[in-house]
DNA sequence: ATCTATTGATAACT
DNA sequence: TAGTTATCAATAGAT
């Protein structure tokens, strides 16, 4: 919507992405408080921009209860921490064995054998690597990112632990 | 969007606003995936339909990881049994009084003396309070629903506590 | 469910 | 970073 279509694919420009999250964002929270609204409908959106910041819409006072409504209904016993920390710790093998994977690809490909190209096919090559590369990196600082928040977590989790004597 | 605009209020005509809700729940799906997926951001959306069919989406395999985070960032220290009931009781409380005010209001409006009114405005005296009758009506069904799904809500927090030995 | 006239959201630009 | 505008997208009402 807009001067042209947008692919449906993360939006490689970092201020293009930025600004396209701000607008986004509030067109989404938007919408989730007319549907809430119109239509008489209990919902809670949570939203995390990949810089950490937090933004959330709930329809009733309290985001919690809709979130406790979620969680009985889909059956979670484990405990908060448990589950949490497991999450993370899914989600942070799953990077590192995709930085992995790509990083063994392009090590192959760096070795193959060029001599039979030519320079256009070169140059090609060339673009697709650099490609490659940029998004390994950026798999690497997101996977250092997790880590760090989740250390933080944890960390957090702690500390809420021993400030209250009942704790989820 | 549409052939002509909505006011901002619930729908009333409650076939319209159940096919809204259908039409706009898509919507919002599919709009919090996009801002997920050009934004590389972190989104859950929680969705119950007036008639308690839930809906969601998360942008990571476990919506579990996005809540815990909010959790962890609000800092919750109530176990969700807590929280979770002590929220259902206090909007089926602000539901009861929402319901014993709209009542008051109708009665002494039912004792008002009219003999000084013409055929119109008694027509249109009729009108207001069948709307309001209307409105009571539906909180007072929905206070039911809501007594209801919180018994049935406690009743199933009981099973699940007995059925897991790691509990929230 | 499907069709469009309209309104609404937003990508690019400033 | 906020405001403008040309376009694209969502959807209200109709079928």
């Amino acid at each position: 919507m807009g001067r042209g279509k947008v692919e449906l694919k993360r939006i490689e420009n970092a201020t293009n992405r930025q600004v396209t999250f701000s607008k986004r964002r509030s067109g989404l929270l938007k919408k989730a408080f007319e549907l809430s609204l119109l239509c008489d409908a209990e919902v809670a959106l949570l939203i995390f921009s990949p810089s950490g910041k937090s933004y959330q819409f709930s329809s009733h006072d309290d985001i919690r209860r809709t979130i406790t409504r979620y969680r009985i209904e889909v059956g979670i016993t484990k405990s908060v921490e448990q589950q949490g920390m497991e999450v993370w710790r899914n989600e942070i093998e799953e990077l590192r064995r995709r930085v992995e994977g790509l990083e063994a690809r392009d090590k192959h490909f760096a070795g193959e054998n060029l001599s039979g190209l030519g320079m256009k096919e070169l140059k090609q090559l060339e673009r697709q690597r650099r490609i490659v590369m940029e998004e390994i990196n950026y798999l690497k600082k997101k996977h250092k990112d997790l880590q760090e928040e989740s250390n933080n977590l944890q960390k957090k989790l702690h500390e809420l632990q021993e400030a209250s004597t009942s704790i989820f």
